[in-house]
DNA sequence: AAATATAATTAGGTAAGCCTAAGTATTATT
DNA sequence: AATAATACTTAGGCTTACCTAATTATATTT
């Protein structure tokens, strides 16, 4: 059967906790990045824990099963598929994707998300930096950490974003900042931890210790 | 606030029940149309009735408002339009599309469907020969009529098909007959009115009286 | 260890959209 | 006009995915 819309967000939530270093999905957390109550969660977690998708317990919060993590994955591939297709081809800017792919990625139908792909020339990144899976699930990893724990004076490249909403991203395209552009740190201000950085050579601009722990960089 | 999906499902219902003649879209149609109860659209078109997207009682049956005729027309739009994109780029025949362009159809984002339009070059027909509203909701009107409806050895052109199914739309693939194609009807047999047609001035094919009524010429 | 704060669960509800079975209108037939 | 057939509505329920408020469990402080 199926999965429901629901269903699909819940996993990709765990999904994005959990993370590269399989960080613990808790209640709470999960109830945050949907919107939710936390007394939903539960319901939820609960059902996706019979169903074989999570493994699920209040100490260990939830953890994707192999099948939970390929319909994540699947998800998360139509997701970022998507946003490549809104960008590429149907004009719109990196700020303004996230929310219609959010809707879009619930499209059923993998011959749909395969000739997307290779429509787009089997992209490896979206918009945002982040790895788009294949049509087997693997997705590049990319080796990159936020840039306040990068260290001063050395080149660093843009590699993705970790907040996609429009605020943010408008906000870095008022900085001058995009995805691959080069940029050293020139000091780090010690009572608030803000960064003066060297955009490509050129421009120098301040940013926040909040803004640039959603920058990362290699 | 933005419709429900089922909400739009029933308007586009109504709307094509309606049609060009605005014959009377009945509890008992719709409900076959969407394959729910009839019990069930009783209660849905009283909702749209309370939110004025139609007119309904037991004696008129549903007819949309103008509000409801342009949301219609909107979901329309979009379904026409993305069958349109799946056939022309995504490799898609048209016997494939329907079942995806109703999820399609559901996406919310006029920035996106008028973008979709500009994209494929404003097409005016969908890969069925159905017409596609423009963004204004404008829709060319075609006159055809049932092909067991046209003359005896006239020259007749396929507009569209009135029956989206694969199992139909296979059929007319494996006899050969496409949009856009020319025919003649040589002869109506007289006992079941199956029809012997003449595809293209060469290859002759008969058609079952039902079968060629879903095939639409001018 | 006790007290307090935080996290998760339970209990009881709600709304949307569907169902079946039974009842009431309406229309067609005799 | 009476009867039968068809169409529609009502009544009562179900499932999914939510909610709030109250309770219980687990961590963290003191
Ligand atoms: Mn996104
Ligand atoms: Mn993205
Ligand atoms: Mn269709
Ligand atoms: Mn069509």
């Amino acid at each position: 059967m199926p999965l429901s819309t629901t269903e699909e967000n819940y996993l990709k939530a765990i999904f994005s906790i959990n993370g590269a270093n399989d960080n613990r999905a808790t209640n709470q957390l999960i109830a945050e990045k949907l919107g939710v109550n936390p007394a939903s969660v539960t319901d939820m977690l609960r059902k996706l824990d019979e169903k074989r998708l999570i493994d699920y317990n209040r100490a260990d919060g939830a953890k994707l099963t192999k099948e939970g993590f390929k319909q994540a994955v699947k998800t998360v591939r139509k997701h970022r598929l998507w946003e490549t297709f809104l960008v590429n081809n149907m004009n719109f800017t990196w700020d303004e994707v996230h929310e219609v792919a959010e809707q879009l990625e619930h499209i059923q139908s993998d011959k749909l998300t395969d000739e997307l792909d290779k429509f787009l020339g089997y992209p490896k990144f979206d918009p945002h930096g982040d790895p788009i899976p294949d049509a087997n699930g693997k997705l590049a990893v990319v080796k990159s950490k936020p840039l306040p724990e990068a260290g001063v004076a050395r080149k660093l490249k843009v590699v993705s974003v970790t907040d996609n909403s429009t605020a943010f991203l408008k906000y870095l395209d008022k900085q001058g900042i995009a995805l691959n552009d080069s940029l050293v740190i020139k000091e780090v201000v010690d009572f608030d931890k803000s960064l003066l950085v060297e955009l490509k050579g050129r421009k120098e601009v301040f940013l926040s210790k909040e803004a640039a722990g959603k920058i990362l960089v290699d």
